[in-house]
Formats: structure tokens, C-alpha cells, sequence
DNA sequence: AGCACGCCGACT
DNA sequence: GTCGGCGTGCTC
């Protein structure tokens, strides 16, 4: 935990020239030269006496640039036209002859209503008020200002994520009022560690602590994470935890429930369907209910008097918003924990690099586990490379290796083995042949990539040919792009034990748990079921695939994913085993071995410090048609220091049947091209704001074909 | 983004 | 003479 003042923001970087540059444009897109005139509107209807101009976000009205727009409000309207109401209003009319004739209905929000308004001309009258409902109010206007701004996006992107759509028969329920604050609960497991009873003291205090939370294995951090929220409502706050999927939020939510009772807290997810998740986020908006569970989109969930926002496992990428301009849960609750002066608990049972920036900062404060405690309640685990694979007659001929079998023979005496086999699609990387280190451009550190087989290996980040490459670790010069096919392997696990029934759980059919009683369960990561009295042993088989994949993460993902599943693993003291087809020399299986997530965040941390790589150097990524990245590229003004990478051909995206084309990727057929800028620590914003303003001075030219902007784009290598 | 106004080539 | 090319500007 940190200190307690709530002045300090996150490691968020000033901005300075960007919040001008970004002004400026504001000022000067609105073309206000004359002065001030009395709200007139086109036929002089009458008008709301008090304030009668209402300013409007006009939803999809020119969102790209970013402004809102005045509008007469009729007399009639007054009361109802409230700030955050959602409106319907004629934009795009035009003046013929005199009249204004056309102009069609568009959705949109009242942002604030003002006396005056500093457009010159006659204002149209508000068409309709939708709904008297203020969902979109100031504070939350602000966290989606900012958070368009942190992504150089449109502020109508950003709210269109923020607020639900409209379902009129849940606006009729009246929402209950808030029911006096619980009693502060007992810290419980938290116990475990060395200052969580302290972290829940001072939540429950009032003040505002900071933690990054490395979980002990094991099945208690769903019900330590509802501590941590129930504390806080004991505290007289809201608090909103973010979690990757339904059946993490889920847990964490039958776990509040457990503390808490019915009806002191919502669960925002998409299964609950749109009017049921809408009539739960308007109790929230309302002030009914303080505490929210949910998935990434609840990380804009308007709690009142806000006291903690949490996030579980910021490294699974369902954090990632897949919508322009695809904010990151844990950034959208960095920005809430400074501007609403909040707690923030990142919790996880492996780190990213982003969370070790936010200690090494000390921004946070670390919240971990003695040795003591984590080896008691880790299971032991042991490495197959590829030399033991080699010597073992028993592994050449059946594909796994004699440890393995001889493992899940023994576990299955004692209960269910989970068998890790990797997911289908991964792109292979190209990794030094004799030593297997990852192979990058000597240039700028971009990764080596294969565009067509027996060519020459590229660049993935700058395009420039690696014809003499070489390895900086041991001097090898051949590479490898390595495939792995462990899904046979587990079918011949189910045909060497005849009589163990085979469960699986994948992609379409993913199991909640499974019983204690012997069984091989097959899952792909992130898909596996919570066993009931743990696992006796996992067998994780898709060591190369996790960390042969062309992302910066690769090796962070690899372990992340691996200590999921050994995370449900029985102790070792209580035989928990867990067999891992991984080179033990490597960086994220020793960090399995030792259980020592912190160790490997903070050394992949230096490292990417040292090659001038995110989250240290902050990134952004433009794609388009060749043509208009090029344009992009001349027209905007960066911040000094800025690195340009590239442009280079986009890698064409995987088109299978009936999978829908993402945010950012070419239609069929195009050829795009991909630019990378990096800059310095600190620069970030600077560069969100020069590229936001480039876009804006593009789009307002006309006849440019759009380009895509990504900050912090992760699947570059 | 749409949509209209504006100033230069081939047609009834 | 005018029909229409899409370049430029505006939308409260």
C-alpha cells in the first residue's frame, strides 16, 4: 500500500503540449470570430427562460472532430432537457434560399446547459428528449474526455463504450435506495499476507492505499477480492472490480454475495442480456447500489463516491477493449483512481510489466506473500527440455516424455489431472536454432519474421532484411519457426488409461469444474475447469507454442497462462505436481519453478527499458492504405525524440469463415501499412495529442481515406 | 461523413 | 449556350 494522499496520480504523464495542441484545435474548429449573439432559433419558437441553450454531443454528427454542438432549448423541453440526458436533434440542415431546409435526426446527449452560446448563427431547437435519465453526467463525461484523449480516439467512441444502450421498460423500475454501509468484515485469508490485513485497514479507514497483488495459488482470491470491495463499502464508498470473463466475475460475485447478502452490489456482464444490464448499470448510475462486479465494460460503471477500483489478471486480453479507441481496463481504472481519488488493487497470480512499472514507480506499493507461504501453497514443478525429450526412448515413441507419464499415472490414484494443450492459430516466431533465443532486427529491435518460405527473414517492425543474422546470445546464424502438435499427445494420454473418463474444455464448451474423482481434463488455456479439492497433477504441453508467438508478451503470456493452471493444482505438500514441456533454462519456465512472478516482471521490465520497448517507451501504431499512413505521417507535428518504425505491409489477418473483421484491420483484399512511433518515457500524451490533431486536420481536409490510430499497440512483436 | 455550392470540358 | 466533373466548406 501507499502512502495515503490522494493528491498523487498514477505514473501518468504530464501533457502539457499535447492538452494545447488538442485546445487549440478545439478553438479553432469552432470559428467563433464574431462576438457573442442572443440564442436565436430558426422560427423564434419559445424558448427555456433560465439557460436556454443545451450543449450537445451529437452522436456520429463529425465525431472525429471531436465537438459538441449548441442547440435552442424549446420552453417546453426546459425541465426535462437536464446535463446527460440522452436527446434526438436535426444536424446536417442547410440554408437554401433562406430557409433551412433537411438535416436529419441524430441521437445525442446533453453535455451542459449555458446561457449563451458562441456559435453565431440561429440554433435549432432541440428536437425531442429522449428519456429524462441522466446517464451521461459530468464526472463520467470527464473520465470519457479523458480517456478519448489517452487514446488520441473520439470522445462519442469512448461514451458509446461507457454508456448502455437506451432499454426504456428498465428505466420505469424504481431502483431501491442505498441500504446503510455493511459492518467491516474480517480480513480472512488476507491474513496470508504480510500487509493485506493492512491494505483492508486502511480501506476500511477511508484512505485510498495502492497495491499491486501477486495471489498465492490456489481458490481464495475470488473471496479475497470481495473482501477488499466489502471493506470498502464499510468505508461509506463504492468500490468496482473489473475481472477478464464471466466466470472470473462470477466467482468473485458469489463470493460478495456470501459477505454481503443480496442486493448491496451488481454483477455487469453481457450475459445477464441488454435490459437486464442496463436496469442493473442504472441502479449503479442512480446511487442504489455502490459496489459493481463486472467484465472490461463495466471499468466505466458511474459508482457513486468511488473509494476502490479493482482489476483481476491485467494481463489476460479481454481487458482490452476491441471498440475504437480500444482503452485498456487497467488504464481506464488508472485514470479513475487518480481523477476520483480512489484505492486501486491490481490483483493477479502473475504480473505484467505494466503492473511492475506501477511498483518500481512506486506509485503502488508491492502486496505479496512470504517464500514461506507461497511454497506452501504451490504445487512442485518440474521441466521436460528438449534435451531430456532426446534422451527419452519412451518420448520418441509416444511423443511425451517418461516424467509425464509416470506423473499422471501416479496423480491419477489421487484425483483429476489437467492437461494444458495450446489453443489452434498461433503464429510461429522466428527463435535462433541452436539456443532458441528470439530472434529481433538489429536495427530496432523489431521482431524477425518470414514472409515467404526459403526468402529472406524481415523485420516485423521497421521491414529492413536480416540477411546476416546472427544470434547476440550464443553466435548461431540458422533460424527455425517451430511448430508443435500437442492435441495428439492428449488423445494417446486418454488411450494409455483406458479406464479414466476424458473430459474437455475448450473453446465451445468450456466446464465450470470437475469433480475430485480421477480424470484427465483437457483444456486449452483459460479454459480450465476449478477441480473441487484441486488437481494432483497438471501436464502443461504447449511450452513452444506460448512462447514461439510474434508478441512482445510472449513470455509473460506463457507464464501467466501456466500458473493459471498450476494455480488449481493441489499443494506440494498435498502431492500437487505439475509436469511443464519447457526449456528450464528459459526466463518463464524458471520463474515457474521458483514461483517467482514478481522476478520475471521486473527483469522483463528492464529489459524492455533497455530495448526502448512499452510500457517504458510508450508506442502507437498507425494502419491504412498505404497512401494515407503516408500522409498521416507528413502532416502530423510529433514530440520531439519521436522514432518512426516502418511503415511496412500489414500481415494480412487470418480470414476464416465467419470470423467479422476488427477495429483497425484491412477489408479483403487491401494491402495496409503499418507505422510505428515510439518516445521516450514521458512522452506519451504528447504523442496521443500530436497524432489526435494530425487525424483531426486530415479528416477536416476531406477526400483522406482514414487511418487507424493504436496507442500502446500489443501485437507487434 | 454527407451534401451543396462553385468554377471549367463535351454535348443537345 | 448548359449538363456535370468532384474540389472546398459547412453542419449548432
Amino acid at each position: 500500500m501507499s502512502s495515503e494522499d490522494g493528491e498523487k496520480g498514477p505514473p501518468r504523464e504530464e501533457n502539457p503540449a499535447g492538452g494545447e495542441q488538442l485546445a487549440l484545435i478545439r478553438e479553432t474548429v469552432r470559428k467563433s470570430k464574431e462576438p457573442k449573439a442572443k440564442p436565436r432559433t430558426w422560427r423564434g419558437a419559445p424558448l427555456a427562460e433560465g439557460l436556454p441553450v443545451a450543449r450537445v454531443l451529437v452522436d456520429k454528427g463529425l465525431l472525429h472532430l471531436d465537438q459538441f454542438f449548441d442547440y435552442a432549448v424549446p420552453a417546453a423541453m426546459d425541465e426535462k432537457a437536464q446535463p446527460g440526458v440522452r436527446v434526438r436533434v436535426r444536424f446536417g440542415a442547410r440554408v437554401v434560399k433562406g430557409r433551412r431546409e433537411g438535416g436529419s435526426l441524430h441521437d445525442g446527449f446533453i453535455v451542459e446547459r449555458r446561457a449563451e452560446s458562441d456559435f453565431r448563427g440561429p440554433l435549432a431547437p432541440l428536437a425531442q428528449v429522449l428519456s429524462t435519465e441522466q446517464v451521461l453526467t459530468p464526472p463520467l463525461l470527464k473520465l470519457c474526455r479523458q480517456v478519448a484523449d489517452r487514446y488520441a480516439g473520439a470522445l462519442a467512441d469512448v461514451v458509446q463504450l461507457a454508456v448502455p444502450p437506451r432499454m426504456a421498460r428498465a428505466e420505469r423500475d424504481t431502483s431501491p435506495d442505498p441500504r446503510p454501509h455493511p459492518a467491516v468484515p474480517d480480513p480472512g485469508s488476507w491474513q496470508r499476507y504480510a500487509t493485506g490485513p493492512a491494505y483492508l485497514q486502511a480501506l476500511a479507514r477511508g484512505d485510498t492505499p495502492r497495491a499491486v497483488w501477486l495471489a498465492l495459488p490456489g481458490p481464495h482470491w475470488p473471496q479475497e477480492l470481495a473482501l477488499a470491495v466489502a471493506t470498502t463499502l464499510a468505508s461509506g464508498r463504492g468500490a468496482l472490480a473489473v475481472l477478464p470473463d464471466g466466470r472470473a466475475a462470477a466467482r468473485v460475485d458469489a463470493a460478495l454475495t456470501e459477505i454481503l447478502g443480496e442486493g448491496r452490489h451488481v454483477l455487469l456482464t453481457a450475459d445477464a442480456g441488454p435490459e437486464e444490464r442496463y436496469r442493473r448499470w442504472l441502479a449503479v448510475s442512480r446511487g442504489a447500489v455502490r459496489a459493481v462486479i463486472g467484465t472490461r465494460a463495466a471499468m466505466f460503471a458511474p459508482v457513486a463516491d468511488l473509494g476502490l477500483v479493482a482489476i483481476w489478471d491485467d494481463g489476460d486480453s479481454s481487458h482490452l477493449e476491441l471498440h475504437a479507441p480500444q482503452p485498456h481496463a487497467r488504464d481506464v481504472l488508472l485514470l479513475r483512481a487518480a481523477e476520483e481519488r480512489t484505492a486501486f488493487l491490481l490483483g493477479g497470480l502473475t504480473s505484467t510489466v505494466e503492473a511492475a512499472q506501477l511498483v518500481e514507480s512506486g506509485w503502488a506499493l508491492p502486496l505479496a506473500a512470504s517464500r514461506d507461504a507461497v511454497r506452501a501453497a504451490a504445487p512442485l514443478i518440474r521441466t521436460v527440455g528438449d534435451g531430456d525429450q532426446a534422451r527419452d526412448e519412451a518420448a520418441r515413441a509416444a511423443r511425451l516424455p517418461s516424467i509425464a507419464w509416470q506423473v499422471t499415472r501416479d496423480a491419477l490414484t489421487r484425483g483429476p489431472v489437467l492437461v494444458q494443450v495450446p489453443r489452434r492459430g498461433y503464429v510461429p516466431r522466428m527463435a535462433c536454432d541452436n539456443c532458441r533465443e528470439p530472434a529481433r532486427c538489429t536495427t530496432c529491435a523489431g521482431p524477425l519474421e518470414l514472409r515467404d518460405q526459403g526468402g529472406t527473414p524481415h523485420c516485423g517492425w521497421c521491414g529492413r532484411p536480416a540477411a546476416d543474422w546472427h544470434c547476440p546470445e550464443c553466435g548461431g546464424f540458422r533460424l527455425r519457426a517451430q511448430i508443435v502438435g500437442a492435441r495428439r499427445t492428449a488423445e494417446e494420454l486418454g488411450r494409455a488409461f483406458p479406464k479414466v473418463p476424458v473430459r474437455t474444455s475448450g473453446r465451445d464448451t468450456v466446464l465450470g469444474s470437475v469433480g475430485a474423482a480421477p480424470a484427465l481434463v483437457i483444456a486449452t488455456p483459460g479454459a480450465e475447469p476449478v477441480a473441487d479439492s484441486g488437481y494432483a497433477a497438471a501436464l502443461l504441453l504447449d511450452g513452444w507454442a506460448l512462447l514461439n508467438r510474434p508478441d512482445l508478451r510472449a513470455g509473460e503470456e506463457a507464464l501467466r497462462r501456466w500458473a493459471h493452471a498450476a494455480a488449481l493444482v493441489r499443494p506440494a505438500g498435498e502431492g500437487g505436481t505439475v509436469v511443464v514441456l519447457g526449456e528450464p533454462t528459459l526466463r518463464p519456465v524458471q520463474a515457474l519453478v521458483r514461483w517467482d512472478p514478481a522476478g520475471h516482471a521486473l527483469r522483463e521490465l528492464a529489459e524492455r527499458a533497455e530495448l526502448r520497448f512499452p510500457p517504458v517507451s510508450r508506442m502507437a501504431s498507425v494502419t491504412g492504405p498505404p497512401a494515407a499512413v503516408a500522409d498521416l505521417a507528413e502532416t502530423v507535428r510529433l514530440p520531439p525524440g519521436t522514432d518512426l518504425l516502418g511503415p511496412v505491409p500489414l500481415p494480412v489477418p487470418a480470414s476464416g469463415p465467419g470470423r467479422t473483421r476488427r477495429h483497425g484491420e484491412p477489408p479483403p483484399g487491401e494491402q495496409w501499412e503499418r507505422l510505428l512511433l515510439r518516445v521516450p518515457p514521458g512522452t506519451g500524451s504528447a504523442l496521443a495529442a500530436s497524432l489526435k490533431a494530425a487525424q483531426i486536420a486530415r479528416a477536416t481536409r476531406g477526400g483522406n481515406e482514414p487511418v487507424h490510430i493504436r496507442m500502446d499497440p500489443t501485437d507487434i512483436g
